[in-house]
RNA sequence: GCCCCCAUCGUCUAAGUGGUUAGGACACGGGCCUUUCAAGCCCGCGGUCGGGGUUCAAGUCCCCGUGGGGGCACCA
């Protein structure tokens, strides 16, 4: 095994608010982060940054937690696993964060606030009416130390508000776009402690990177825009700043506005598979291709290489390949993936994962076993797991019914076929006669004796071949021939075929 | 409105520090193969947002526009 530099163990982590399930974004941001731990031998640590009380949903940890593990996403340290730096859960965590918000209090670069809702509503739509962003117009900064200090012991409701610099600006770093510089005037007073004793995401995001030694930081753009009070914060409390990682967005199918939970509903009814990782696992992907697609937005590793695994991924994922540029998601392109995916699976790999899709396809007796030898038959013409049932469900059925437009469809109108319906009964009834004698039933056995009917008949194989296709299994679409009739059974094809041929003579007597 | 980020085919992207006909993938169109559908193979369509600079040379560097995105909460 080759070694590229040796590179620093490095400490990452994915840090979701349990306010909704996972979506593809997220995933994207825990799988970057996931491999780079991964790549340098470091660690990569879940963190559920729960201090929002009012939005949190109860299963969405759970659902984050699945959709990782199905991803193959594992982490080193987390909240169902523990591990040295814990808890790993904010919630769990809360009296940490007013000490170090008082810590800052103390040093002078933050400051308590009594301020109203009602009043902050009025600085809010004065500053709206003006034409100017909100800006936290420093009300409770003019309040002596020992005053507040007084009124909180008090009991007054209060929250802590960083003090940040009114003149001069600041340069911070982000690792794909390099340095950013913004006017310190532009940066508010942020709350970091609420009045409810919660810290907001501001203060637990660097107390806890800070505390559990995180050294690259990596999330969404989204927080570009607040990035610069995050190096205030670290540079107030003296720490070591992390590497700053900012991924680029997500956008809609349509590359208009970044993809939200909210977009689930109509991509779904569109036909797309939905934003949410649990929507992908339910609509038949593969967690290998779910993986791959999600790389590949914003990253890359050269000009033509586009098939990778997860440990491929592990082995060449780079920051110094990220993207800036926001990347609209393209579903064709993961049915593509999904393909490529599937057609790498080992066939008995494959028959275990579609298993409980037929299951879920009203099929619930089917075991691995059934589907072995079905899957050589299927595997290069499934996108999803959920084609598996649709095309090969047929095979678990002990009965059928043909309808005319299968003949009408695939015999008459079809452009390659063109057979019209008096010619195929008369031939299907020397098939079904010569069929009867097929012994064993096998495919090259099947094969050979309709080839030689094809001749005999004078009829091309393309047109026989689709007659006994529909006629047999009633659909114009199905697994190669002679295997799907072998699979069927000589009594089960007779018998259907029988059924198809009843079919077709009403439909040739209406006709005239 | 203010602040920040971004800009190569319809979409995802490649073209390390400026230097061939701007390459690949998805999608789309056509063809081959063929037993339907796929898969595979071949061909085609299609792009450096606009304008100024710098330079012998600009997709690449600078400026201005334009467009897109994000943020402007006691949400993350």
């Amino acid at each position: 095994m080759e070694k590229s530099a040796p590179s620093t163990p490095a400490r990452t982590r994915f840090a979701p608010s349990p306010t909704g399930w996972l979506h593809i974004g997220g995933a994207r941001t825990a799988l970057f982060s996931f491999l780079l731990a991964r790549q340098t031998g470091g660690q990569f640590i879940l963190r559920i940054e729960d201090t929002d009380r009012t939005r949190y949903v109860p299963e969405s940890e759970a659902d984050i937690m699945e959709g990782l593990r199905w991803l193959g996403i594992e982490w080193d340290e987390g909240p169902d696993k523990g591990g040295p730096y814990g808890p790993y859960r904010q919630s769990e965590r809360k009296a940490l964060y007013r000490k170090y918000a008082e810590l800052l209090v103390e040093k002078g670069h933050a400051f308590y606030c009594f301020c109203s809702k009602e009043r902050l509503e009025r600085l809010r739509r004065r500053a709206r009416a003006e034409g100017r962003p909100f800006r936290y117009d420093g009300h409770c900064r003019r309040i002596p130390p020992e005053e507040a200090r007084r009124r909180v012991e008090a009991g007054e409701p209060h929250v802590i508000r960083f003090k940040a610099p009114r003149e001069g600006s600041i340069t911070v770093v982000d690792r794909i776009r390099g340095p950013i510089t913004v006017q310190n005037r532009d940066i508010d007073d942020f709350i970091l402690l609420k009045s409810d004793g919660y810290p907001t995401y501001h203060l637990a995001v660097v107390v806890d990177d800070h505390l559990m030694d995180v050294t690259h930081v990596m999330r969404g753009e989204e927080w570009l825009s607040t990035f610069p009070l995050h190096v205030h914060l670290y540079r107030a409390f003296g720490w070591p700043e992390p590497e700053w990682i900012h991924l680029s967005l997500f956008l809609k199918p349509t590359g208009k506005g970044k993809i939200s939970k909210r977009d689930s509903e109509w991509l779904k009814e569109k036909g797309y598979a939905g934003v949410f990782v649990h929507d992908l696992r339910e609509a038949g992907y593969l967690p290998e291709a779910v993986v791959n697609w999600i790389a590949l937005m914003g990253w890359s590793y050269d000009d033509r290489t586009e098939f990778f695994t997860l440990e491929d991924l592990i082995e060449k994922f780079s920051l110094d390949r990220l993207k800036p540029a926001p990347a609209a998601v393209n579903f064709d392109k993961l049915n593509h993936f999904n393909g490529l995916h599937i057609r790498a699976l080992p066939p008995e790999e494959l028959a275990r994962r579609l298993v409980p899709f037929f299951h879920k396809a009203g099929y619930p007796q089917v075991t691995e076993q059934d589907l072995l030898p079905i899957v050589p038959l299927i595997q290069e013409r499934i996108h999803t797991l959920t084609d598996g049932p649709e095309l090969a469900g047929f095979f678990f059925e002990e009965d059928i019914t043909h309808t005319p437009e299968a003949f009408e469809t695939f015999l008459v109108k079809h452009k390659k076929v063109k057979l019209d319906l008096p010619t195929a009964y008369q031939a299907l009834q020397v098939v079904y006669q010569r069929l009867e004698q097929v012994d064993p039933w096998t495919p090259e056995n099947l094969e050979a004796t309709l080839r030689a009917l094809s001749e005999e008949l004078g009829l091309k194989s393309r047109k026989l071949f689709s007659a006994v296709r529909v006629a047999v299994t009633g659909r114009g679409v199905s697994p190669p021939l002679f295997e799907t009739m072998a699979l069927l059974g000589k009594e089960r094809t007779l018998r259907w075929m029988k059924k198809g041929l009843e079919t077709l003579a009403q439909m040739v007597a209406t006709e005239g």
